[in-house]
DNA sequence: TTGTTCGTACGAAAAATTTCCTATCTTTAG
DNA sequence: CTAAAGATAGGAAATTTTTCGTACGAACAA
């Protein structure tokens, strides 16, 4: 049996740049490069349209994104579902900045000045709301 | 005035290895070139002693760490704290990935199955803790 | 029809990151 | 003293990531 190489790419493991498309297609649903380009131009950084459809194309081939290409403008969609992929990512960035204790995290996102009263606020209801669940 | 180029530079936005390296110096303290890149073969990946060395000369020249010459054997220790720049890169984190809602990042952490028991109830702890010291 | 606009494909350049080779110096063992 | 081991420095190669130029087809307005 040939190893077909095309299921056992062990992580989606996205780029930054990767990732900075990955949001617009979460953010705004299936979404033509056009759309893309002009999203990531207006709120991040000036880019070339052929640059953001490169890394598209790229990303298919990866297996982050999904085309239809049944019409002329092709259709992208993000391969993964935005939840498992942040949730990917937030374990491993716990594993690796915080030896894995979700705690450590915690602490240090509250003694963040960027983390507001409002936001504290909503953490203590969600914890109070799964406390109740539980 | 000149533009001093030394004290402006943005972010520390250390790289993917750069990391492995700072979290060796943060957990072990001032450390020779020899022992981070024996901690790198033996936990994390292969990796040839020049390429450790050259790469925390790099780290040197962009202000990640520090470094003592004044022995043969130069003592390499991270130039920023380990909790600011842990917290700096969890702000990034969190705003790229959940738009600044560390609630929202809460909510993804406990819906995480890796988040055991035990780290739930040090998260309520540490909630009511916080909330009789406010 | 014809030319302009907008789309994809593809290769290659450019930039950033990572790895390692080689030279040279210091220390240490014999 | 000499050889071997171990250290740094620096350049260059290799890899990965990102950007873009060019070619060419489809749609559309005139």
């Amino acid at each position: 049996m040939k190893p077909e190489n095309k299921e056992n790419k062990k992580s989606p493991e996205p780029t930054r740049s990767e990732l900075e498309i990955l949001k617009v297609c979460w953010q705004h649903g299936p979404s033509t490069v056009r759309f893309v380009n002009d999203t990531l131009n207006e709120f991040q950084r000036p880019v070339q349209y052929t640059s953001t459809l490169k890394l598209m194309q790229i990303m298919v081939e990866k297996g982050i994104l999904k085309r239809d290409e049944s019409k002329m403008k092709h259709i992208y969609s993000a391969a993964m579902e935005e939840q498992k992929t942040k949730g990917f990512l937030l374990e491993r960035f716990v594993d690796s900045m915080y030896n894995g204790s979700a705690s450590s995290l915690m602490m240090q996102l509250l003694g963040n000045k960027k983390t507001s009263k409002k936001e504290w606020q909503a953490i203590k209801d969600l914890l109070n709301k799964m406390e109740k669940e539980q």
